[in-house]
RNA sequence: GGGCGGUUAGCUCAGCGGUAGAGCAUCGGCCUUACAAGCCGAGGGUCGCAGGUUCGAAACCUGCACCGCCCACCA
């Protein structure tokens, strides 16, 4: 088979994803074997454009995902989209207001008939677009939100919670968005540090005694004032507590309360209560028996509480307020003010507290117990840090509110009788109501927080309230993988749910993934328009590149900046793969058949090292993926592929290969075995190119039951040490002498065509100085000690030197080093070779050596260090001074062979 | 006001107790028939600052500085 000049991304892409999923590779059988390992996709909101967060996200859960297919487990990543309440909502409203519309025009039905009929449109968009990513998802079994079945999962749950007294209705303070006109959970409401005024009011004292100065960010909710507090430790107004104060503006009494919330160093101490419009001042209220009184309606307007100012905005209602204190002298001073302002997280209006009837879940006894089982470790975060921040908001949390006045949403599923006012909840709607028998029942208008039924996610997607198969396999989920802008919003929440409904927890691990920025460390935003469209660098590199690179920039605990030439440098990768590919095919072309393996002991030195690399490589990925190092494992992956099998066995199989005979036959073994192993390893991470290269090696590959895709062949296993001790320090030294031929050759001007003399000293021979001992050697001794050794070429292929070690060292257990000869330092010298330059690298070299080799013998020398380091650690040292003699002891050779000793 | 990350080569980042590394960029030499998206070399770092622990610290501890993020009801 051959392989065309270029690797072409696209088509591989479409060819291959259409193979695996119609031969059913990504579909789960949870009646069949393996240990199971399963995953749910976090889902994306179904108005969603991929974007880099989903793709790192879905590459890494790929990667986990294909590697423990390939390793035989019973695997199963189940996909689908989130119905997304009030994001959704605002995209379709913003849609039909393109036509002139809006939502109440339309009627509830109407509204959510448009909702599902965008969604039928575009819904399937952002799952097309993971496909293209090669998400090896089980799509047999794709979810959505809104589906029946989960739905009902959503009732199911609620009612549990409300049996057991954990979800109640109450008349509460919560946020209030007057654009979105609904009720927001504390997470949906972003904080932003603004600037504002403060504003001193005078309350006049109803005695005529004179008045009290309170300050407030917020005069127009002066409107609703029930009362004035100070602290009880304020000397200043001790004689004021229990008075009454006259309500400037509206001409209420209200009561001046001492209450230990109060800071009397801010302002003047004194502070306006305001229970229907403020946090604080609902606490204290209630503490107090204060009334609450509600100035503004739902859109944000004063309403008949504010008395001449209803039917003004906040804005204008302000203004008005500020103006008319001022006109009765009622206004102090106003001073600047910075402070946080609550903005709606999805249309960025200001957020108003507003007193309103809601449903809320009682958080306590569940975020008790989801704080247990990461403490005890039945759930481990990675990096282990985020748990601080798990635990943080878990041990400060308040109720959630978890009603929308929304349309687009799981209703809830309570009756209210329209005789009693009672709420019967149910999961089916009942036929009368629990308390009174009425039977005139009407179900609830609002819907659910859309992260209620995202909470339900890990095991509502696996048929739950039943008791399915897929459950009993499948739950707990072994890993979650998201964004830490969600550990709060979803993650929480999951574990809260998954224990309470399950008594176990949702997920064993859960990953933390970096947030992807821009080549300049900025975030990616829409209005700084610095976003990067992953299809279009999908495109412009290839998806495998483009995961390739997510994978190596994932480290754990930082984030991740994207920049080109990191993509760049993958399809270059891609394209050295590509290549190497080539070269294994052309040498291969005249044996379409499985090539027999060859024994270890009849494979040559180089055939068993880069096995043992190979072994090498897979331990080191297997385990870096283990421990969900995505950076290390694709290093160990690019390491290996590129700079030793490609720059090394390939280079070295360039002989044998053309010797023909037992020789090529190894060499051909080894590069069928090596190649269809790197491909394994790396096909979690590219798995495109990687099937595409093997589907051509296949058939040269010598393996029982070999199955038709490399994704769900038999994931590479770390065999036995191929190599003894000797051996691999013989390979090593090898490469350190071809390194340290070139370095001279290229330092002394040599081409590449260019032969030169090289000569090598199998350590065996001993002669002066042989035993690594440091010091300097004697023209003499060097001299005597040349004509023990063998000059060979000096090459210039690598394979050329291998076969130098060969020859030169027959046991290669030795050092190997490389001397110029007299004869062609002259002939170089002739062509105005530069001695006092390659001198001076020489001197250079040797002065970092001699330090590290003085370094370790000092530490040898230490008696501290013969005392207290470990016998391991000694030899070490021992050895690595012996290496590091030698080579200074080489390079002063060198130095004397080009006149520069003394 | 609390908490969490980060600070290592020009850039982007690994390393986290025993010679300071990678990719890209730079410089020099090569079209050596898999790959010029390549090959062979080279230069470049008092590992943010100050103390401490250790035979040995970029790594561990304590402060500090700067950058970034999260949480928080000071009206």
């Amino acid at each position: 088979m051959e392989l065309s000049k270029t690797f072409e991304p696209k088509a591989a892409e479409e060819r291959w994803y259409q193979q695996w999923i119609e031969l059913g590779y990504f579909t789960a059988d949870p009646a069949k074997p393996g240990e199971a390992f399963s995953i749910v996709i976090p889902p994306p909101n179904v108005t969603g454009q991929l974007h880099l967060g989903h793709a790192l996200n879905v590459t890494l859960q790929d990667v986990i995902v294909r590697t423990r297919r390939m390793q035989g487990r019973n695997t199963l990543w189940v996909p689908g989209t989130d119905h997304a309440g009030i994001a959704t909502q605002n995209v379709v409203e913003r849609e039909i207001a393109k036509e002139g519309l809006n939502r109440h025009q339309l009627g509830r039905t109407a509204f959510e008939q448009r909702v599902w009929k965008w969604r039928e449109a575009y819904g399937g968009r952002i799952l097309h677009q993971l496909r293209m990513l090669g998400a090896s998802c089980d799509w047999s079994r794709e979810h959505f939100t809104l589906d029946p079945d989960l739905s009902r999962a959503v009732n199911e749950v609620f009612v549990r919670l409300h049996r057991d007294g954990l979800i109640y209705r109450d008349r509460q303070l919560i946020n209030w968005c007057p654009r979105c006109e609904t009720a927001l959970s504390d997470l949906e409401v972003e904080h932003r540090d603004t600037d504002g005024h403060l504003y001193y009011i005078k309350y006049p004292l109803v005695d005529g005694s004179g008045a009290i100065t309170v300050a407030t960010t917020r005069p127009e909710t002066m409107l609703g004032d029930t009362a004035v507090a100070v602290s009880p430790d304020d000397v200043r107004y001790r004689a004021m507590v229990g008075k009454r104060v006259r309500l400037p503006l509206i001409g209420r009494e209200i009561e001046v309360i001492a209450d230990a919330a109060v800071d009397s160093q801010f302002g003047t101490g004194a502070v306006k209560i305001t229970p229907a419009h403020d946090f604080n001042d609902f606490v204290m209220g209630r503490r107090h028996g204060l009334a609450e009184i509600s100035v503004m309606d739902t859109r944000g307007r004063m309403n008949a509480e504010a008395g001449p100012y209803q039917g003004l905005s906040i804005k204008e209602a302000r203004e008005a307020v500020v103006n008319d204190l001022k006109a009765q002298g009622l206004l102090e001073k106003i001073e600047p003010h910075r402070h946080a302002v609550g903005a709606c997280s999805r249309c960025d209006t200001t957020v108003e507290p507003l007193l309103s009837f809601q449903w809320f879940v009682k958080i306590a006894p569940l975020a008790e117990k989801a704080i247990a089982a990461v403490r005890d470790g039945r759930t481990r975060f990675h990096p282990k840090f985020w748990e601080n921040t798990y635990f943080g908001w878990l041990e400060n949390v308040h109720d959630w509110c978890i009603s929308r006045q929304l349309w687009w949403g799981h209703r809830i599923p309570a009756w209210r009788c329209s005789r009693c006012e009672h709420f019967t909840v149910a999961a089916e709607p009942p036929s009368r109501c629990e308390k009174c028998e009425g039977t005139d029942l009407i179900q609830e208008e609002d819907v659910l927080d859309t992260w209620f039924s995202s909470a339900l996610w890990p095991f509502s997607t696996l048929g739950w309230p039943n008791d399915t198969a897929d459950l009993k396999r499948y739950y707990p989920t072994s890993l979650l993988i998201t964004g830490f802008d969600i550990i709060f919003f979803w993650v929480a929440r999951m574990m809260m749910m998954g224990l309470y409904c399950l008594d176990d927890v949702p997920f064993r691990d859960v990953y933390i993934t970096p947030l992807v920025r821009d080549q300049h460390g900025k975030k990616m935003t829409k209005s700084r328009g610095n976003v990067v469209d992953p299809l279009v660098i999908m495109e412009d590199y290839g998806t495998d590149a483009v995961r390739f690179t997510l994978a190596q920039l994932a480290v754990q605990g930082r984030d991740l900046i994207l920049a080109d030439d990191r993509l760049a440098a993958s399809k270059a990768f891609a394209n050295k793969i590509w290549n190497a590919a080539r070269f294994v095919m052309m040498n291969l072309k005249d044996a379409p058949q499985p090539i027999p393996s060859v024994k270890a002991e009849r494979l040559g030195l180089a055939e068993r090292w880069i096995l043992d690399r190979l072994n090498h490589a897979v331990k080191g990925v297997t385990e870096a993926i283990d421990a969900y190092q995505f950076n290390v494992a694709a290093l160990a992956i690019y390491q290996f592929i590129w700079h030793e099998f490609c720059d090394w066995y390939i280079e070295l199989s360039k002989e044998p290969l053309k010797a023909g005979g037992e020789s090529q036959a190894a060499a051909r073994y080894v590069l069928v075995r090596c190649f269809d192993q790197l491909l394994r390893l790396l096909h979690p991470f590219m798995p495109f190119i990687s099937e595409e290269i093997w589907q051509t090696i296949r058939p040269y590959i010598d393996e029982r039951n070999l199955p038709a895709h490399v994704a769900i062949a038999k994931f590479p296993q770390a065999d036995a040490d191929l190599l003894s001790n000797e051996e691999r320090v013989a390979m090593d030294h090898c490469i350190a002498a071809t390194e340290a031929i070139n370095s001279l050759r290229s330092l002394l001007g040599f081409h590449p065509g260019q032969q030169s003399t090289v000569f090598v000293r199998p350590l065996s021979s001993g002669g002066a100085g042989g035993d690594g001992s440091s010091g300097g050697m004697s023209t003499d001794n060097f001299a005597a000690e040349l004509a023990a050794w063998k000059p060979y070429a000096m090459t210039r292929t690598k394979a050329e030197s291998l076969e130098i070690l060969a020859n030169g060292a027959q046991r290669p257990a030795g050092m190997v080093t490389t001397v110029l000869e007299w004869a062609e330092i002259s002939v170089k010298a002739a062509e105005g070779f530069d001695f006092e330059k390659a001198r001076n690298a020489l001197r250079k070299k040797l002065a970092e050596i001699s330090a590290h080799h003085e370094q370790h013998l000092r530490r040898l020398s230490n008696p501290d260090f013969q005392a207290k380091a470990a016998d391991e650690m000694k030899l070490q040292i021992e050895q690595r001074a012996e290496e590091l003699g030698g080579q200074r002891k080489l390079l002063e050779a060198q130095l004397q062979l080009l006149g520069g000793a003394g």
